[in-house]
DNA sequence: ATGACTGCAAAGGGTTTGCATTGAA
DNA sequence: TTCAATGCAAACCCTTTGCAGTCAT
């Protein structure tokens, strides 16, 4: 007899326990400069030469989805990831393009600050600094 | 990624009037629903079908560059124009990827919430929302 | 006459996907 | 035994760039 699934109910596969999983979830948790895919894989690749690119990508999003990482998506540049996966805000550097953390208390009522949302439901905000990093102020 | 800031004077070419320039300002000024480049490509071309792609993405440069159109960068995406060039706030819809204005105070001041900004001088902001547009909402 | 601007095609970057195979449960 | 995960290559999307010719100034 087959067994009742729902339908509506949204079936995510089991997750395996994998080497390259494991490999880079370790690099993301080692590189604390928001490292980008690119990265990741020359990290994971330094312990492990024959993982592919599309590995790192694909074993990037499982985390992120759940939880165990932070995405932090960048207009105009690639995806950074974050060890720490609790909700922050971001700057970059106009000039050299790494991601700093902002140390301001996470602003989870901003939406309060919203006059009319127009029938939007909104359900989260990312806010990005932008101006010149230490490092290259002196140059 | 990095856009090199010219320690000497930089000294801007004269621009130049063509019709393609005035164009691709018409269309982001007629098309108020904040359009890609492909957006603002096909209106121009139904006017003036011999006009290349890199011809509009140049022109969006120069026309944001001088401040005539607001370019909203999207993680993950295309960017958008936006005909209204003040600094206001945007949320996109998680699902079918609309960009919508936010009807919010502009926070000049937000930088005085930063508790240590690390020696990064922070120059700029931008804040995106996201959840669900009223359309969306239906389905 | 100058050089900003154009169209075209090719290249670039970041990311995703199709497919046959492998391996964790 | 199953089907999630892998490696590879090709495809994808958005954008930029090199080049030779064009046109606004």
């Amino acid at each position: 007899m087959a067994t009742v699934t729902n339908q509506v109910e949204e079936r995510k596969p089991v997750t395996r326990n994998t080497i390259q999983r494991a490999l880079v979830l370790e690099a993301v948790q080692s590189l604390h400069e928001h490292p980008t895919s690119a990265d990741v894989y020359e990290a994971v690749r330094a312990k492990h030469p024959n993982i592919s690119r599309a590995t790192v990508y694909r074993n990037l999003g499982v985390l992120a989805d759940k939880g165990e990482v932070l995405r932090v998506e960048v207009a105009g540049g690639a995806d950074r990831y974050d060890f720490f996966n609790e909700p922050h805000y971001h700057a970059r550097c106009r000039q050299c393009g790494m991601i700093f953390d902002v140390d301001m208390p996470y602003r989870s009522d901003l939406t309060e600050d919203v006059i009319d949302s127009h029938g939007f439901k909104i359900e989260g905000h990312q806010i990005m600094f932008d101006g010149v990093c230490p490092d290259c102020q002196k140059k």
